[in-house]
DNA sequence: TGCCTGTTCCC
DNA sequence: GGAACAGGC
C-alpha cells in the first residue's frame, strides 16, 4: 500500500520556524507513516509583474527554495491558474490526502483558496488551515457585543490583553526523514519561475530567514530600547526594518512578539502597539472587505478627486517640490521600502495637496513596497485621506513643510535622498524656493532647474481639501 | 499621529 | 516679539 502524502502549501510564510502548518503536516505525518511534500503556486496575477514588490517577494521565494533544497527537500512549483495548477497536483500526486496551509483573510487570498477548494472538492483530498500570519486572527478580538472594532486604542486594549498563541514545534532537522525525493511535480511550474526569476533584476541583502532572524535579534539587542524615542526620525535607522520579512513570512510576527514582550521596556512596549496595528488593519479589511477598494465612510465615497497624469508622475518620481515628500518617494524608488513617517506625509501630500485620489498612491505602494501588505496597506492609506475608520479628522492636514522641520530637522534625511540639495544650507533645506540666489550658488543649486519649484501652494491647497471633505456633509 | 490664527500677558 | 493657550478647520 502506498503511503500516504501530506502537502504543505507555501503562499506568504517561507520559514521553517513557528510554522503552524507545517507543524500539523508533520504530525500528521508521524501519525500515519505518511510523506510530507511542499509547493508553492506561482499565481498569473502576480507573474508579469516584477516591479521590486514582487522581485523581492520572488526572490525571497527563491531563496526559500534553495533553503529546502540544503536540507534534502524540495519546493515544488506549480504554474497555470489556480484550477489547472490543483488539478495537475491531484493528477501527479495520487497518494495526496490533505494539504495545510496558514490562513491569509485578504479578499484576494479568500478568492484564491475557494477556487483551490472547488478545483478539488469531487476528490478526496482534504484542505486544513492553520493561524499563523497574525498574532491575534482577524475574528479573534471582537467587542463585548461580538461586532468586530472599528477604533484602534479600544480594539488594542483587548489586544493587549489575550493572552498570546504560542509558537508551532519546529522539527525542520527531521523533515528529511519524511521526504521522499518526487520527481519534479511540474517542469511548466519550474520554468515559470526560472523565467519570472530572470526578470527580477534587483539585488536584495539579506533575504530570507536566517537574515530575518538576525535581524530581529539586533533590533531586540540593540535598537528597541530606544524604539519610542527614534522611531519618529527618518534619518536614523530607529525602526525595525523588519517589516519586508513579515510580508514574506520568512520573520513571524509571533516570534517578534515574543522577542519584544520578553525583552520589555518602554520601547517594547510602543513597539508592540504596531504589531497590533497590522493585526487591526488585517481585521478590518477580514469584516469590510469592500473596503479594499472603497472609502470606509460611506459619506467620502462621492469625493470627486482630481485626475492629474502630471502631478501624479511628479509625486511618484520625487520631484514636488517639497523637500521632505521628494526624499521620501525616492526612498521608496530606490529601496522598496519607506519609513512610516514618510508614508503619512507622502500619502496626505498626494490626496490633500494633490486631491488625487488614494487608490492611486496605494496602487503605487504596492507594486513598489517590499513589505507590501494589502490590509496595512489601504488602511495606511485611507487613515491618510481621512476615509477609514479611525482615520485622521480631515480638517487635520499635514504641512509638508512643518512635518519636515520637526521630523528632519537638520534635513539629513533629506539630503540623503534628494541629492541635488546636498549643500543646502540647513535655513533653507525644508524650503529650498525661499533661498536667495546668490546661497543658491554655493550651493550649486538653481531652483527651477537643478530642483523644482514648489509644484503647488500648500496653504491654498490645504484649503481646497478641507472644501472638499466638508461639502459632503458634515 | 495637525496646523494656523488670534489673544493675552510679559518682557 | 515670543510664549502659552484656545478655538476653528
Amino acid at each position: 500500500m502506498t503511503q500516504p502524502t501530506f502537502a504543505v502549501w507555501f503562499r506568504n510564510d517561507f520559514r521553517f520556524h513557528d510554522h503552524p502548518a507545517l507543524e500539523a503536516a508533520w504530525n500528521a505525518a508521524e501519525e500515519h507513516d505518511g510523506n510530507l511534500m511542499f509547493f508553492f503556486h506561482l499565481h498569473p496575477d502576480f507573474q508579469h509583474n516584477t516591479d521590486s514588490s514582487n522581485d523581492y517577494f520572488f526572490q525571497t521565494a527563491a531563496s526559500f527554495k534553495s533553503q529546502c533544497e540544503e536540507a534534502g527537500l524540495k519546493l515544488h512549483i506549480l504554474s497555470g491558474t489556480v484550477e489547472e495548477a490543483f488539478s495537475l497536483l491531484a493528477e501527479r500526486t495520487s497518494s495526496l490526502r490533505e494539504i495545510f496551509y496558514i490562513e491569509d483573510y485578504t479578499p484576494f487570498s479568500h478568492e484564491r483558496d475557494s477556487e483551490a477548494f472547488r478545483t478539488l472538492e469531487k476528490s478526496d483530498i482534504q484542505f486544513t488551515s492553520t493561524p499563523g500570519s497574525y498574532i491575534h486572527e482577524p475574528d479573534e478580538i471582537v467587542k463585548n457585543d461580538d461586532t468586530p472594532y472599528k477604533v484602534y486604542t479600544p480594539f488594542s486594549r483587548k489586544w493587549l490583553q489575550e493572552d498570546k498563541p504560542a509558537e508551532a514545534d519546529d522539527n525542520h532537522d527531521q523533515f528529511h526523514k519524511r521526504y521522499h525525493p518526487h520527481q519534479s511535480l511540474s517542469a511548466d511550474g519550474e520554468k515559470a519561475f526560472e523565467q519570472v526569476l530572470s526578470s527580477c533584476s534587483r539585488k536584495w541583502q539579506a533575504l530570507g530567514e536566517a537574515a530575518a532572524l538576525d535581524r530581529l535579534e539586533d533590533f531586540i539587542d540593540d535598537r528597541i530600547a530606544h524604539y519610542d524615542k527614534e522611531r519618529d526620525s527618518p534619518a536614523v535607522a530607529g525602526t525595525s526594518r523588519l517589516s519586508p520579512y513579515i510580508r514574506t513570512g520568512a520573520l513571524s510576527v509571533r516570534r517578534i512578539y515574543h522577542a519584544a514582550a520578553d525583552k520589555g521596556g518602554q520601547g517594547a512596549e510602543t513597539f508592540i502597539k504596531e504589531l497590533a496595528w497590522r493585526d487591526f488593519y488585517a481585521m478590518i479589511m477580514y469584516h469590510f472587505p469592500e473596503t479594499a477598494d472603497q472609502e470606509f465612510q460611506e459619506k467620502f465615497r462621492s469625493l470627486e478627486w482630481v485626475t492629474s497624469k502630471e502631478n501624479l508622475q511628479a509625486w511618484q518620481e520625487g520631484r514636488t517640490g517639497f523637500p521632505i515628500v521628494d526624499a521620501g518617494m525616492r526612498q521608496l524608488n530606490e529601496t522598496g521600502w519607506m519609513h512610516n513617517r514618510l508614508r503619512m506625509i507622502t500619502a496626505s501630500f498626494l490626496t490633500k495637496d494633490y486631491h488625487i485620489d488614494w487608490r492611486e498612491g496605494e496602487a503605487y505602494f504596492a507594486d513598489k513596497l517590499i513589505d507590501h501588505d494589502p490590509a496595512s496597506n489601504v488602511g495606511g492609506w485611507q487613515w491618510a485621506a481621512s476615509t477609514g475608520t479611525d482615520a485622521v479628522p480631515y480638517f487635520r492636514v499635514f504641512s509638508p513643510i512643518r512635518q519636515s522641520e520637526r521630523f528632519d530637522p537638520d534635513g539629513s534625511f533629506i539630503r540623503r535622498y534628494v541629492t541635488e540639495l546636498a549643500d543646502v544650507p540647513d535655513k533653507w533645506i525644508h524650503e529650498p524656493h525661499k533661498m536667495p540666489e546668490e546661497e543658491q550658488q554655493q550651493a550649486s543649486c538653481t531652483i527651477g532647474e537643478d530642483y523644482p519649484e514648489p509644484t503647488v501652494d500648500h496653504k491654498l491647497e490645504r484649503k481646497k481639501a478641507i472644501e472638499m471633505y466638508q461639502d459632503k456633509g458634515e
